[in-house]
RNA sequence: GGACGUGUAGAUCAGCUGGUUAGAUCGCAGCUCUGAUAAAGCUGAGGUCGGAGGUUCGAGUCCUCCCACGUCCA
């Protein structure tokens, strides 16, 4: 009945599988099986539908795959719900590389509704592309037809209406964009899209409730912008800009005034100045402060040019300005000091070379605080505004001009000052508007901000001739030089070198920039950290609930706005007049409100432009409000999906039944200030009016994180240089099974060294739809070699296939046919009456043993799968594939041999044991390695094939048609027996333990010895080898095996103190123990192996040693040696008596003909006949005695000796003896 | 700069509340075994446990300082 076994060939093998679910419907009779099941609910983190996948995204979706099959087998209702991220800067980055865009009017200009639906169309190209990907992997969910998602992304834009047929069979029509936001939805299925409606407007739920409870705000914050990009960057994304680049520094000075506003002169008359520094010139148009440290020591010299004096640190004066940085560069071995730029001179030097100068003395910076000074731009219209510019509503009235003072720059949040002597002059410019630090120092101290940058980098109108100039651009750097030097205000300009952050986008310096920005005041951290402390956070090794309470005791509050185009709209509509701002809590709620624009809208997304147009009046001005034109945080489109694909909004007792999911799995590092957070955030908010219990408020029970996938060498995998590994590289490479049995078995909380890419070897990869050269996006595709992948296959799946196509083999050749009650058994794992042929209760002791160790490996799985450390499961399944190998079928091969029509019932007890735990090894590993497990299951069960004829079949019988519509093996208690796991355990220690004595005393395994006993303190131990003395007599090739009561007259006994129980009574005199036992012996000592007693003198002390305090272990003596492990000692006699050494050369004969076999590529059951040749009678007289052993062994119907060396004949060595043997095959006629 | 973590064989990692000769796996060398196996078994080489102090009868383990690396925060 089997399909016969031939190569494992597991890549074509996967293809078989995922046509044959397609065609069968697998999946979708799954979900059929289970429905109406208890609910195990999995919440999906939406994978950015941006790019295809690599490598690094299998590692989390296998588990997830892994985790719902094991629910799915254990009869589960699921969601297997797949979720896209899909708005967001990164959409946007490569959607304007596409369309060649490179600014915000670029876009603008391209058109913003064409622009938003090109993003609409990526996502959906790439969703479509990653749910392709995902299903090659073997993930099943509830996929949307991909070719479908590319006709919704052709046609998008478009007014034509199309059909759809969604995952759950329902067809709708319309225009492609009122189709594609109801993707997901509860009537279709199907993934969900966070651009969807639904998302969208269960986040403006979400706003709306921090709303009311007073927590959304505007504020203002200095920013790193780009000008181009017309966006903020973050801190990381400023990390990833840095540069080393040169800008023109210049050396300025403030003229200080006296009370009075005159010029302030010293007791000589001479002009006093301030000396400033400062690397980007174009900020000293909005200088309002200058910074001292007053701890520092501020040094007054008069410059003999021109009779000024001026104020600087005194260790500013011969200070070497980046002296290191000249001879070893800036950090980085690509950051060398610029060839054409000159060493930096010392302050000190720049006035030598401007004619002198002298000191005049010291002053303490604190002196300096308060003084009053006169700015370089005070004539520009931005300076003379009261309150800064823009016009701003602030406390403060005064303009920057009137503003200018010296101040305490004060210090840091650990204590360090802000001004400190080095590299400038121990003055700061501040300008408020134009730096984070100043920003932070300039409103403490009540400074006018003068923000001089618009979106876009230039100068805003009020700067006069620098109006519209960019900030950037080195003209306007020369422009504010030749100003300073009409001015008298320039000292000197310097080329500077320095590592400064650029736009990673667009390459350009990023400068600072003073925005509005919309943020979430997170007040109620403490509420979130509750909700936080009702999660089990695993791996626990890494402590995920310490690292988010951190995050969240850390954290500022939440800015939720980016300057952008495409994403969630935020729904804050703003009064034109006052400022006032009110938040819009639902489309309907808009509707109603809307009193211009609602037309225009209607029927688009709630996505920018359209909702642009929707204008509503404010109810205590009567004003119109306007919606703020900026989009929303991403990690907000994530962070709502508890809410949005369980229809929070829409059916509350659906959501009710979901939520909160039972786990959430994802790749951790990032995410607890990303993901995690805002799922958490979001929660807690969503849920503070509906429950107080923080429990209650948790959006998911259990969090899963794993770390990162890494190339080989431990490295990161980068896509620019070619070593990060596409997905369908890896998987018709190395398989997909391995792949999984790859990610299965890792440690969660380290990193996973995948395996190496090799841009420069193209290859050809076989794909279930044909060989492929390039990936759709047109990368080449390239080799990939994985070591670990390697050691997979080796470690368990090729042992298990061979222990599989053992069996089929022959079980093929005997006729061996299961019963219908046996497959029946085999399938649902159930009690089956006249299932077995033969009782397990009469099978032999190790089909009984290998059917508990099943037990135990089912007990395992079970145990593990529930507590998501399926790692835990596959290092016990490794285990058992090996025993099942190594021990069970090497033991039992000669039990399957046996003549092929005797009906024994040992060969019967033999197949229907390897039957069943084959095929219930093949439901334990169906979550992990789906594909194997399904074509191991159709043949020993159904015994069909994965290939399309076999498909066509249905499953007979009633059977499952499929493993993975089988339920999830039982324990069953009566086979798990412990007691023979142990006792079989034992018989493995003393065999390994023999093979280690063999090995060290030269004995070959091949050469019988006479005896072997052995002893156990434990009598369990010893009836557990007594009991097993067959098997270890075989395997150790011993005749006989006696158990002894002890081994004194064999061996001898050393002694040695047990320091964990005796060093806590007597400390210090272990050292004399330690050498004083082992010279006492077994002459004094040896009552304490009867267990008793004895007391010794140490030092004149007394010590009282019980057996517990002594550590005994054993010596060989003549004839016979000996070994010891875990309270077993074992002793083999040496002694070779010709009766065994002739048996010993029988041995070598066979097996040297057994290698003929092999190398003359005969068939196990072909017929020879053997010549030999030996001028040595020892042989001779082996030859005689063991004939008829050597013919049954090695299926010779002649050994017959010849007188001369055959010509074909191989020497060889049988014993210590030389024979020649030659075989020549019989035609079986 | 701060917090946390890591540092043990050529590689990857165990090593629990301090305890005897510091282990496992892979790799390497040798031997053994083998008619399902691309295996398997045994033995061996390979370690100043990041460094320096300290506590203790005894430190890879506990304490202090230092060094290197990583992550997060500033």
């Amino acid at each position: 009945m089997f399909q016969p076994v031939s190569d494992s060939d597991f890549i074509p093998g996967e293809h078989s599988v995922l046509k044959l679910w397609k065609q069968q419907q697998t999946f979708q009779r799954l979900r059929k099986k289970n429905a109406g099941g208890p609910r195990w609910s999995f919440l999906d983190g939406p994978i950015t539908a941006n790019n295809p996948m690599g490598v690094h995204h299998a590692w989390g979706r296998t588990y997830k795959d892994t985790y719902q099959r094991f629910f799915a087998m254990t009869g589960h209702e699921l969601r297997y719900q797949n979720g896209f991220d899909c708005q967001g800067l990164w959409v946007e980055v490569e959607v304007e590389k596409e369309l060649g865009l490179g600014t915000k009017s670029a876009v603008r200009e391209f058109g913003i509704d064409r622009f938003v639906n090109e993003c609409k169309r990526r996502v959906l190209r790439f969703a479509a592309r990653q749910t392709e990907q995902s299903m090659r992997l073997g993930y099943w969910m509830d996929w949307d037809d991909p070719d479908q998602l590319r006709r919704l992304a052709d046609t998008l834009g478009t007014d034509e209406e199309i059909t759809i047929t969604a995952p759950s069979g329902v067809r709708a029509t319309g225009r492609t964009h009122q189709l594609v936001e109801r993707l997901g939805c509860p009537e279709w299925g199907g993934s969900y899209f966070t651009f969807s409606t639904e998302n969208n407007e269960t986040i403006w739920t979400f706003l709306k409730k921090c709303f009311q409870r007073g927590k959304i705000y505007q504020g203002h914050d200095v920013m790193p912008w780009s000008g181009r990009g017309g966006s903020a960057y973050s801190q990381m994304e400023i990390a990833e800009g840095r540069r080393l680049t040169t800008h023109k520094s210049v050396f300025v000075r403030f003229p200080l005034k006296d009370a009075n506003g005159a010029p302030r002169r010293d007791e000589s008359g001479r002009p006093e100045y301030l000396l400033i520094w400062t690397t980007t010139p174009w900020t000293l148009t909005s200088n309002v402060g200058a910074a001292v440290n007053p701890d520092l020591e501020y040094v007054r010299i008069r410059a003999l040019r021109d009779d000024a004096v001026y104020y600087f640190a005194k260790d500013n004066l011969n200070f070497q300005r980046l002296a290191t940085e000249f001879r070893e560069g800036f950090g980085r071995p690509e950051w060398k000091w610029p060839s054409d730029v000159p060493r930096l001179k010392t302050i000190a030097q720049i006035f030598k070379e401007q004619g002198g100068f002298e000191e005049l003395g010291t002053v303490p910076g604190s002196e300096l605080v308060g003084w009053r000074y006169e700015g370089p731009f005070d004539d520009l219209p931005a300076q003379q505004m009261p309150g800064g510019c823009p016009a701003e509503e602030t406390t403060v009235e005064c303009s920057g001009a009137a503003w200018h003072r010296v101040v305490d720059g004060g210090r840091d949040s650990r204590g360090n000052p802000h001004v400190v002597a080095g590299e400038g002059t121990g003055i700061v410019h501040m300008a408020p508007g134009c730096g984070d630090i100043d920003y932070r120092i300039g409103t403490a101290l009540g400074m006018p901000v003068i923000a001089p940058l618009k979106e876009d980098g230039t100068y805003r109108e009020e700067f006069g001739e620098f109006s519209g100039r960019e900030a950037i651009s080195p003209e306007t750097a020369d422009l504010v030089i030749d100003r300073l030097r009409e001015k008298g205000l320039l000292v000197a300009v310097e080329i500077y070198p320095h590592v400064y952050p650029h736009c990673w986008r667009t390459g350009d310096e990023l400068v600072f920039r003073l925005v509005d920005e919309w943020f979430i005041n997170m007040d109620w951290r403490d509420e979130i950290k509750e909700v936080t402390r009702e999660i089990r956070w695993l791996p626990e090794s890494i402590d995920g609930k310490d690292r988010e309470i951190e995050w969240l005791t850390n954290m500022g509050d939440w800015m939720i706005s980016k300057k952008r185009f495409w994403g969630l709209a935020l729904p804050i509509w703003v009064d034109e007049q006052t400022g006032d701002f009110e938040v819009i809590g639902s489309l309907a709620e808009l509707k109603e409100r809307a009193v211009e624009g609602w037309e225009d809208f209607e029927g688009h997304t709630p996505h920018r432009p359209w909702i642009d147009r929707v204008r509503i009046r404010s109810p205590r001005t009567g004003n119109l409000m306007t919606r703020i034109e900026d989009v929303g945080n991403p990690w907000l489109d994530a962070g709502i999906v508890p809410f949005s694909t369980m229809h929070y909004n829409h059916d509350r007792q659906e959501w009710q039944k979901w939520y909160p999911a039972d786990l959430v799995t994802e790749c951790f590092p990032g995410q607890f200030r990303n993901w995690f957070y805002s799922m958490l955030a979001l929660s807690t908010m969503m849920r503070h009016d509906e429950t107080d219990s923080a429990r209650e408020k948790r959006p998911f029970k259990t969090l899963l994180g794993h770390r990162l996938v890494q190339n080989e060498d431990g490295r990161p995998m980068h896509k620019s240089d070619g070593t990060a590994i596409w997905f369908e590289e890896a998987a018709e490479q190395l398989g997909v099974d391995t792949m999984r049995w790859m990610y299965l078995a890792q440690n969660p909380a380290t990193d996973l060294r995948f395996g190496t890419r090799h841009p420069d070897e193209p290859v050809t990869l076989q794909t279930p739809d044909g060989p492929v050269q390039e990936t759709p996006e047109g990368v080449r595709t390239a080799r990939v070699t994985s070591g670990p992948a390697d050691d997979v296959r080796r470690r368990i799946l090729i042992p298990l296939w061979n222990c599989y196509r053992f069996f089929v083999d022959y079980a093929v050749a005997d006729r061996f046919v299961p019963s219908e009650a046996l497959r029946t058994l085999a399938a649902t794992g159930g009690h089956v009456a006249g299932a077995e042929t033969v009782p397990v209760t009469d099978r032999p002791e190790i089909d009984r043993w290998i059917l508990s160790r099943l037990q135990a490996l089912t007990e395992t799985a079970r145990r593990e799968f529930t507590d998501f450390n399926v790692a835990a499961f596959c290092t016990a399944a490794e285990q058992f594939v090996d025993d099942l190998s190594n021990w069970y079928i090497r033991r039992s091969r000669k039990r399957f041999w046996r003549s092929r029509d005797a009906s024994d019932t040992d060969k019967i007890s033999a197949y229907e044991t390897l039957y069943e735990v084959l095929t219930t090894l093949s439901r334990l590993l169906a979550p992990c390695i789906p594909f194997l497990a399904e074509r191991i299951y159709r043949n020993l069960v159904l015994g069909r094939g994965c290939d399309a004829e076999s498909g066509d079949q249905d499953a007979p019988d009633g059977l499952p048609a499929s493993v993975h519509l089988c339920d999830y093996p039982e324990v069953r208690r009566d086979r798990l027996d412990e007691d023979l796991n142990r006792r079989m355990q034992a018989a493995q220690r003393v065999v390994r333990l023999g093979h280690q004595l063999r090995e060290e005393n030269g004995l070959r395994v091949r050469q019988p010895l006479s005896e072997l006993q052995f002893a156990a303190a434990d009598p369990q131990q010893a009836e557990a080898v007594e009991q097993l003395s067959d098997v270890i007599a075989e395997e150790l090739n011993v005749r006989r095996i006696t158990r002894q009561e002890n081994l004194d007259d064999k061996v001898g006994y050393s002694y040695k103190p047990n320091l964990r129980t005796l060093g806590p009574r007597y400390g210090r005199l272990l050292g004399h123990l330690r050498r004083l036992l082992p010279e006492l012996g077994d002459a004094v000592l040896s009552p304490l192996r009867r267990g008793d007693t004895v007391t010794v003198d140490v030092e004149g002390h007394p010590v009282e040693l019980t057996p517990d305090d002594v550590l005994i272990s054993t010596q060989q003596a003549a004839d016979w040696v000996c070994a010891d492990e875990a309270g077993v000692q074992i002793a083999m006699n040496t002694v070779l008596t010709d009766d065994l050494i002739r048996e010993g050369m029988s041995r070598d004969f066979v097996r040297h003909v057994q290698q003929l076999r092999k190398e003359a590529g005969l068939d196990i059951q072909d017929r020879i006949e053997i010549s030999w040749f030996s001028d040595d009678n020892h042989l001779e007289a082996m030859m005689d005695q063991w004939q008829n052993y050597i013919r049954e062994q090695t299926l010779s119907d002649a050994v017959k000796r010849q007188d001369r060396r055959p010509e074909q004949g191989k020497t060889v060595r049988a014993g210590r003896c030389e024979v020649t043997i030659a075989i020549t095959p019989l035609t079986s006629s």
